[in-house]
DNA sequence: CTTAACTTTCAGAAATTTCTGAAAATTGTA
DNA sequence: TACAATTTTCAGAAATTTCTGAAAGTTAAG
């Protein structure tokens, strides 16, 4: 369990960013090992990589499997626990992006709609609602176009997002065909 | 400043939302209240309402404005600084969202760009960067097609995300009429 | 059943982040 | 310029998160 200059970086680079996309240091430390390395590890080669402690990184893989972004797989003749990513970079960036989208939409969606249902009292709440049902409106539409691209298969995905500026001509192309705007 | 407890519970929760969309409770809540409330707001006003110091909303209200979220304005005959949300609540999505991948994806892509330049020395280094360019590519993938969501008009947008499975019938329409797949 | 290999748990320690409030700095007005 | 109103700063306090390591729990093999 040597790494090299560029694994180390890579794996310190994201640990620091972990924060930012959701887990902390040694989390997103132990993630990038996983990803990186080219073969299974178990719990004590990580805390050796990684030096921190064996419990930590016991709650960090348990934390990591509810993520759905390492899979537990068994070496013959080998008691220890084996973990790697839980598939392609492709996968890997999908799950993210799934996991991303309940972790930080859903709450809100269910907490708003909830807020939605009382009746406004006075003039102040009837304005609150209606930013409220704005917030709302623009979130759960973000909802269902996350779900969308979540749902596209690897070609169709990579063909949209590389379509760049040809998307406004795409849409325009649509909107001659069924002759609306969505807007009116 | 009487908070309605609609009010009340959408700011509590953008507060504790706060960690996950990229800033601390504070800052999440002074957002919200900003965001929810008619009129503009001053920071005596903040730090009543949300029962923090006033220190507090003055560090708040600084990592807000570099977010580019709230405005300063001011009332006639008033030293004192105002403060609204930065547009609708659309604009304020937008913001968000560009913010949110500054901070997310650039960092990464500058440090795998780097990690790239680098000659592998051996055949862990060999594998260990093809792993770093597949990420890099997804990557920089990604940071293009979200400048291109971020350059579309709201009425483009707002057709895009509502097309739904829609956008599988639209991409194969394009690949007839240029004839091909970007996967081949 | 027993044992040894391994994993998980969790109380408290350490590290980090956030918050307070008093002092310093800034700014508009006279 | 002087002053009062307002905002900013920042050292230390408080709160929160993360980490450790020893003890408890689990499991496969004999």
């Amino acid at each position: 369990m040597k790494l090299s200059s560029q694994a180390q970086a890579f794996v310190l680079h994201f640990g620091e960013m972990g924060n930012r996309w959701g887990f902390n240091r040694t989390v997103g430390q132990m993630f990038a090992l996983l990803t990186i390395h080219p073969s299974p590890l178990n719990a004590e080669q990580l805390a050796q990589a990684l030096k921190i402690s064996r419990g930590n990184v016991s709650m960090g893989l348990k934390e990591l499997q509810a993520w759905r972004l390492i899979e537990l797989q068994h070496q013959p003749g080998d008691r220890k626990d084996y973990f790697t990513a839980a598939g392609s970079i492709w996968e890997l960036a999908r799950t993210v992006f799934e996991e991303r989208r309940k972790r930080e939409l859903d709450p809100t969606l269910s907490l708003l709609r909830q807020l939605l249902l009382n009746e406004p009292q006075d003039e102040q709440e009837v304005q609150a609602q209606e930013k409220i049902q704005e917030v709302y409106s623009l979130l759960e539409l973000l909802e269902e176009f996350a779900n969308t691209l979540s749902k596209l298969d690897h070609d169709d995905l990579l063909r949209l997002m590389k379509l760049g500026s040809g998307i406004v001509k795409l849409l325009e192309l649509k909107s001659k065909m069924t002759g609306g705007k969505t807007s009116e």
